[in-house]
RNA sequence: GCUGGAAUAGCGCAGUCGGUAGCGCAACUGAUUCGUAAUCAGUAGGUCGAGGGUUCGAGUCCCUUUUCCAGCUCCA
């Protein structure tokens, strides 16, 4: 058997396996429904008579070898929709699955040993044998909805890491302890970047290191877009929710709306009052009052209204997770309003950022087409005209086929792309979103002059490239393991006087850096310069400055760079200035290791 | 929201059978004034997430609750 071809059939084998071995534990009583393999091994559904724990696990492991000893010979059988539902009758998650086959097709089962049959397309290996060499352990035991839908069964779900050999499966156990150390949640404390407290769940507390790589990534993004003839605008964070009826929110986003009721007659507290706000879950709608303010011309179109404004969105608790899904945040935002033979030339000036952002952190993303949901607003024609739009500029960019599409995952208000990245554990996370509006804009009547003097509706773009700069943030924590590029360290520059009288001279070091808006910390206390050096180390500052007489004698610093212990001794300061200055600008990746 | 798990000093952890809370790092004080990732000595720090219950006695057992984690569902 092929080598590929073989890690698919060996996992969803073993899948097999893993059913016959819980229900051999269990009992009859099982109901069992799929169990598909996944990238890093596969899974099984059950409902079982108790909650598995981990304490389980070996039971199931030695039994599922125990299974695998003997060798048995897996047969599959092409069997009639009658007999298959004669065959699971007791199984009511299999006896769905076949009553919804279609009547032609073929309905083959696959027989491991005698007593254990599944419904199952295959193909599977001859023999139980060939498993007896490959790698597996229990992963986890987790709730699954049947058929991912939260208001049917709930059922336990049993993963496998599987590997063709011991040898792979610890590297891959090896991987995932990594990612973990790298996990944003820890290294967030670690580098003090920032916290969260119980009383604003969801809502991340910035602490001064990290606000400091926050207001670097946001400046980068305000540098990017004023390139792009972007203008910033700043507006309410919370509005009265006539605005939010006017939108279609509160129609069709109040579930994740923090309400802020209003007083009614009797100074009670009403959600009801017609002094009701909320705070914004989106900019959009103070985003199209900006540009309903006055009459416009078609020769204003493009505006562009960016946004960093702080947005909330009541989530479910379950679904929230450190940075990557919060209650409180910012998006790198943009509304841009434009006539119809715009669209085309906008979007695709809207990839070239996300391309070029997306460079300048070494990531690379998957673009997603998400059309019309049930949920949907305005009419079905422009719609259409809209996905059409969409989908030629997906086919030119990425190629057809080159990109996923989601068939009703769309927004209420129009069809979207999104761009998909990567955290450390390889589970990826929608960021950048472009999302064409034709519906907005009528809702809050909105009009330009067109050349020929009609009057017209402007499209509006939505978009944003880092999505949510707290899920970004996240995200580049991992991928980095917080040792940051020097343009985005909260400190780029670390400065460590020797002896305390070499504070002086430390101090005219730092107020220089400072000048040019090099981010510079020192310690002047007079702990002894290793300890100064490790603090600095944990940090991941990016360079530290080892300053005693010789430097200060000459005007020199000596440099420790990070991620090695090679020292440059006596640089001139002003030779180590550009360097940091030529970092800033090129915002690379990597640090400058000498100074020639 | 659902299923399962976790919460002990700023951080990382230990705490046995229910018997009254401990270690390392960090912090602070003193000594050391040091040339590139752990100098020495000492001090202080805890309503054991919160509330209730069982018990002579609860970090430990039971119930409720909050927050967090993994996965599902939903999403940027």
């Amino acid at each position: 058997m092929e080598k590929e071809q073989f890690l698919e059939v060996y996992r969803h084998s073993l899948a097999h396996i893993l059913a016959k071995a819980v229900i051999e534990i269990y009992g009859k009583e099982v109901q069992y429904a799929i169990g598909p393999q996944i990238a890093d091994g596969c899974y099984y559904d059950f409902v079982l008579p108790a909650a598995l724990t981990e304490g389980d696990f070996p039971a199931i492991e030695n039994k599922m070898r125990e299974i695998i000893k003997r060798r048995e010979t897996w047969t599959m059988e092409e069997v009639s929709k009658e007999k298959a539902l004669e065959i699971f009758k007791d199984q009511k998650f299999k006896t769905e699955l076949i009553c919804d086959l279609p009547e032609d097709e073929k309905i083959t089962v696959y027989y491991t040993g005698d007593d254990f049959v599944d419904l199952c397309r295959g193909p599977h290996i001859d023999n139980s044998q060939l498993l007896m060499n490959v790698a597996f352990q229990v992963k986890s035991v987790s709730g699954a909805y049947w058929r991912g839908d939260e208001h049917r069964d709930q059922m336990q779900r049993v993963y496998l890491y599987a590997f063709p050999d011991q040898k792979q499966l610890k590297e891959h156990l090896k991987m995932i302890k990594e990612a973990m150390e790298r996990d944003h949640k820890k290294l967030g404390p670690q580098l003090e970047l920032f916290m969260f407290n119980e009383t604003a769940q969801g809502m991340p507390y910035w602490l001064p290191r990290g606000w400091k790589l926050y207001q670097a990534l946001m400046q980068y993004s305000r540098d990017v877009q004023d390139l792009h003839e972007y203008q910033e605008i700043s507006a309410p964070v919370i509005n009265n929710n006539k605005l939010w009826i006017i939108s279609g929110h509160w129609a069709h986003y109040v579930n994740n709306m923090f309400i802020i009721p209003g007083k009614d007659e009797d100074e009670k507290y009403t959600v009801e009052s017609v002094d009701t706000m909320a705070a914004k879950p989106m900019n959009c709608p103070n985003a199209m009052m900006e540009f309903g303010r006055k009459p416009r011309s078609y020769k204003e179109l493009p505006i562009r209204y960016s946004e960093y404004d702080v947005l909330h969105r009541k989530e479910k608790t379950g679904q929230l997770n450190g940075l990557l899904r919060v209650q409180e945040f910012r998006q790198d935002d943009d509304h841009t309003f434009v006539t119809e033979d715009m669209i085309e030339a906008e979007i695709d000036d809207i990839l070239s950022i996300a391309d070029e952002i997306y460079k300048t952190f070494g990531i690379t993303y998957r673009a997603e087409f998400s059309t019309r949901p049930e949920d949907f607003m305005g009419d079905i024609e422009l719609w259409n005209d809209a996905e059409a739009v969409l989908k030629k500029i997906l086919d030119k960019k990425y190629g057809e086929g080159g990109y996923e599409i989601n068939e009703g995952d769309g927004a209420f208000y129009g069809p979207k792309i999104d761009l998909q990245i990567k955290d450390a554990l390889g589970r990826e996370w929608q960021c950048g979103t472009i999302q064409l509006d034709f519906q907005l804009p009528r809702n809050f009547d909105l009009k330009y002059t067109a050349q020929d003097g009609s009057e017209k509706v402007p499209v509006v773009i939505h978009r944003a490239i880092f999505g949510s700069i707290e899920r970004f943030l996240g995200i580049i924590i991992e991928n980095f393991k917080g040792v940051f590029p020097f343009w985005m360290s909260p400190y780029q520059v670390a400065v460590v006087p020797i002896r305390t009288e070499h504070n002086d001279y430390a101090k005219k070091v730092v107020q220089r850096l400072k000048a040019l808006r090099i981010r510079v910390e020192a310690d002047y206390s007079d702990n002894n310069m290793k300890q100064k050096i490790k603090k600095f180390k944990n940090y991941k500052d990016p360079y530290i400055l080892v300053l005693g007489d010789k430097e200060a004698e000459n005007g020199t610093v000596s440099i420790n760079m990070r991620g090695s212990n090679k020292q440059i001794n006596d640089v001139p300061l002003d030779k180590f200035i550009d360097m940091c200055m030529k970092l800033n600008m090129e915002h690379s990746i990597e640090l400058i290791d000498s100074v020639e």
